[in-house]
DNA sequence: GAGTTTGAAACT
DNA sequence: CAGTTTCAAACTC
């Protein structure tokens, strides 16, 4: 039994900052574990005491089940960390795949996590970061966020740990999830650039306003996924970090909504049609920029005194900080995609128009329109619910076959995510065929 | 390219 | 919350 086990820890959170405050543990020096879940049930291994959060903000959680060395990594198994790794951890920039706030496309280690949340528009203000050194509330000091934030943190900041620490904890991994704003993650430092797996690109500003379960996410451990089962270099970027990340880290997580829904068909508008705003007046610091309302710097724009830059993150940060106040939902997709495998995007706040008559670009809706009529049929629209629901049952029959052989649970998993990638690999290739990618 | 129109964002 | 102003993109000439 790890020592840590039943250990306590309290959550002092303010808006913007928190932090893991350990009650006692058995040498008398503050441990930390390196994952708290908020509302996450389905992560096993800690568990928050008391889940209602409470007027002094503190909220109380129990490491249940300390990692040990898994020969089937998971997703949800977490290894701990000592105090002193939070201490000595140096700022270090985690590479954030496709957070259009990241600075240059990174984080700074030392960024607060509410900064990060702040960062991340499509996660939005409902967002909790969670980590295990500190823990960060978000935005709003309510009952429904269930985003988290992971973390180990990377070798060369340690101090001391034990053997068996340091077996688990090999490199920085962090991931900020919303699983109330419809499952979306952020992986940080998991992938170079150049390996990004396309499934999360597409996400980036999806809709995710009507989400309402709590974890609807498939975790997908991709050590356990060969290349050949994954079949496209999406994919083969996964083994990219196999040996450096920590087991149970790497991990693709395929969220099961964006698996069905059409998303990122605004965000591809976007990036097709990204051109450079011309504000004046606004700094482009306004939602009138269109770069900034979509959380991207300006680049080669043709703006005037732009603040929306790496050389004015504190401003930006403000402008960022100032248009969530006013509206929670600032940096969310206007456009989303409800309506399962369909492509045409959903206005989830509608248009006000008047006299355009909504013919006119003018009218977002209309743009929205015309870019899926141009582009034809968005990838994911294959991804339809019945897909879904047959790829749902043939990981039900495995979990079935595997519970009547009386295999063991990593045995099982193993068959499940099998399975999964069988069924992803086809699902892939249907998009490939159907959509003349690659052909 | 300048001026006008339009609707979203911001402000009062 | 409604009305007004500001803003930048879309549009027209």
């Amino acid at each position: 039994m790890n020592e840590l086990e039943g250990q306590e820890y309290s959550y002092r959170g303010a808006t913007s900052e928190g932090h893991m405050i350990p009650h006692r543990n058995a040498h008398g020096s503050p441990q930390l574990t390196n994952l708290v879940t908020h509302h996450m049930p389905s992560a096993p291994g800690y568990s928050r005491i008391d889940e209602t959060q409470r007027e002094d903000d503190y909220a109380t959680y129990r490491i249940l089940h300390p990692v040990a060395c898994d020969p089937m990594p998971q997703v949800t198994h977490y290894s701990p960390a000592t105090y002193s790794e939070y201490i000595l951890a140096q700022p270090s920039h985690y590479h954030c795949p496709y957070n259009p706030w990241a600075s240059q496309g990174a984080f700074h280690h030392g960024m607060p996590s509410a900064e990060m949340c702040r960062g991340i528009p499509s996660i939005g203000p409902d967002a909790y970061c969670l980590e295990g050194y500190s823990m960060h509330q978000g935005f709003r000091h309510g009952n429904h966020s269930n985003a988290f934030l992971l973390s180990s943190h990377g070798e060369e900041n340690m101090g001391e740990k034990s053997p068996a620490q340091t077996s688990n904890i090999q490199q920085p991994v962090q991931v900020v999830c919303d699983v109330d704003a419809g499952g979306q993650l952020v992986m940080l430092n998991q992938w170079s650039p150049g390996h990004i797996p396309r499934s999360m690109m597409t996400g980036v500003h999806s809709e995710f306003q009507s989400s309402s379960a709590e974890d609807r996410s498939i975790h997908v451990d991709v050590n356990s996924l060969s290349t050949s089962e994954m079949g496209n270099s999406e994919m083969t970027m996964s083994s990219h970090n196999t040996s450096s990340l920590s087991p149970g880290s790497q991990t693709l997580v395929v969220e099961q909504e964006d698996v069905v829904q059409p998303k990122g068909c605004e965000r591809l508008k976007w990036e097709k049609s990204k051109r450079p705003c011309n504000c004046t007046k606004s700094q482009c610091l306004k939602l009138y920029c269109e770069c900034f309302a979509y959380g991207e710097f300006c680049n080669n724009c043709k703006c005037v005194n732009c603040f929306n830059n790496t050389e004015h993150d504190l401003e930006r940060s403000q402008a960022v900080k100032a248009c969530l106040v006013r509206n929670p939902g600032a940096f969310r997709p206007k456009i989303g995609s409800r309506k399962q495998g369909t492509v045409k995007g959903c206005h989830t706040k509608g248009c006000n128009c008047k006299r355009s008559g909504c013919l006119k670009n003018y009218c977002e809706c209309y743009e929205v329109t015309s870019f899926t009529d141009d582009n034809q049929m968005c990838p994911l629209a294959s991804i339809t619910p019945d897909v879904v629901e047959a790829t749902c049952g043939c990981l039900l029959v495995q979990a079935e076959e595997a519970e009547k052989e009386g295999l063991t649970a990593p045995h099982a998993e193993r068959m499940i995510l099998e399975e999964f990638g069988q069924c992803l690999t086809q699902i892939v290739g249907s998009i490939f065929k159907s959509t003349n990618i690659g052909v």
